[in-house]
DNA sequence: ATGCTACTTTTCTGATCGGAAAAGGCGCCC
DNA sequence: GGGCGCCTTTTCCGATCAGAAAAGTAGCAT
């Protein structure tokens, strides 16, 4: 008892996922056709044993736990995640020149492509940019996650906080931490297009309201 | 399988890579410089039981589990994955135009971009297809993750099992499961250009080689 | 219905976990 | 050396987990 107050499981708020991580384990099984044996046999655990852990009466350790993921073939991480809007299986769209959703920024046109593949790990977008005269430059932009950029036309400049600006030209690319403060910009006096990719949703940065 | 392979966790009932865990976890507090008690404070967890866990004396229950996570700030899954070589915090790179490693396999002459840069999550490469009539059939790939796929020049072919046939043009873009097998070729008779960005390493598909 | 079979839940007991407090280190200052 | 923080490990015991077996539930024959 006691000192279980900070922790509050009973809480509904602080709940650590358990009973969502109970039901996933159940779906997992049952989307297999697996029997609470079958289970039981792949991963060396009681039949009782999945049952009371499934039904969230009991807590598995980390053994259990890792022999679960196991037994199920699934990455340990996947009992973790919720991948209730997670990407789908099997997923498979294309976008069609022109066919995206724009986002429009201070400094950016970006055209999100495949807006609608909802839990993709990857966001890719075209960008156009802004000549370097027209921009703001109070806006850099940082984020979680890792950034791919490649010119596809034009001459762009890429500042990235704490390294030397860089120039590229059409065809290079450039790979960072996209949680360094980061800025393009087209290097000469007409608009550059690039493709860019980050492994996490960018927030539409809000340019100044700061 | 993908991750770990290296680890060869050996008799699937007997260790189940715990005491990597356990080290792991001991390694993430002290990169972050912080106690034990400092760990207890922000996971709800007592110091001895922390000690505990760290040293392989205890399987933490899943509760536990995922306070330490929470409490160390990182993701669940990477209590699991051994990254040793990851990506490294501020990584900065730059491809210039023809700047990359060669992969060349039956089908495909891919240019690896930032063979460098270990453990990025997004895996980009540039394409050079060639024509249909000179491909071999055979050779569908299919490998964990998710890809991206933009036609820089040409018109291409894109076969992803169990989905029709798409014939994508120049500035034309795909998003799809890595995981069904998939061929890209040129839908004309000249070569044609592609990106592609993965976000786990492919294979060197071995062709046919048993 | 009765029985049969397959699956799941409950029960009960030993094993292990989890936490508070006490006991070790260890470096440092006086 | 003794005292004193700071951090870690050990001890001890209640709470919880883990498994074998018993009991319950459901489908499906006869």
């Amino acid at each position: 008892m006691s000192q279980s107050s900070a922790l509050s499981e009973s809480g509904s708020s602080s709940e650590t996922g358990r009973a969502a991580f109970a039901a996933r384990l159940r779906a997992l099984r049952k989307a297999r056709k697996m029997t609470l044996q079958d289970v039981a046999d792949r991963s060396g655990l009681a039949v009782s044993t999945v049952s009371k852990i499934e039904r969230n009466l009991m807590a598995p350790t980390y053994d259990r736990f890792t022999r679960l993921a196991n037994a199920l073939s699934v990455d340990v991480s996947e009992l973790f995640a919720d991948r209730s809007n997670a990407f789908q299986a099997g997923a498979f769209e294309v976008a069609r020149h022109g066919d995206f959703g724009f986002l429009e920024t201070d400094n950016y046109t970006y055209e999100m492509l495949f807006p609608d593949v909802a839990g993709k790990s990857m966001v890719p977008m075209l960008g156009t940019l802004k000549p370097l005269e027209q921009m703001r430059f109070d806006a850099m932009v940082e984020h979680e996650g890792e950034e791919f950029l490649m010119v596809l036309e034009g001459r762009v400049l890429v500042q990235v906080d704490g390294r030397p600006n860089v120039i590229l030209n059409a065809g290079d690319s450039i790979y960072f931490d996209s949680r360094r403060g980061h800025l393009y910009a087209s290097a000469q006096d007409t608009e550059a297009r690039i493709l860019c990719v980050c492994t996490q949703m960018v927030r539409a940065a809000a340019p100044d309201q700061g």
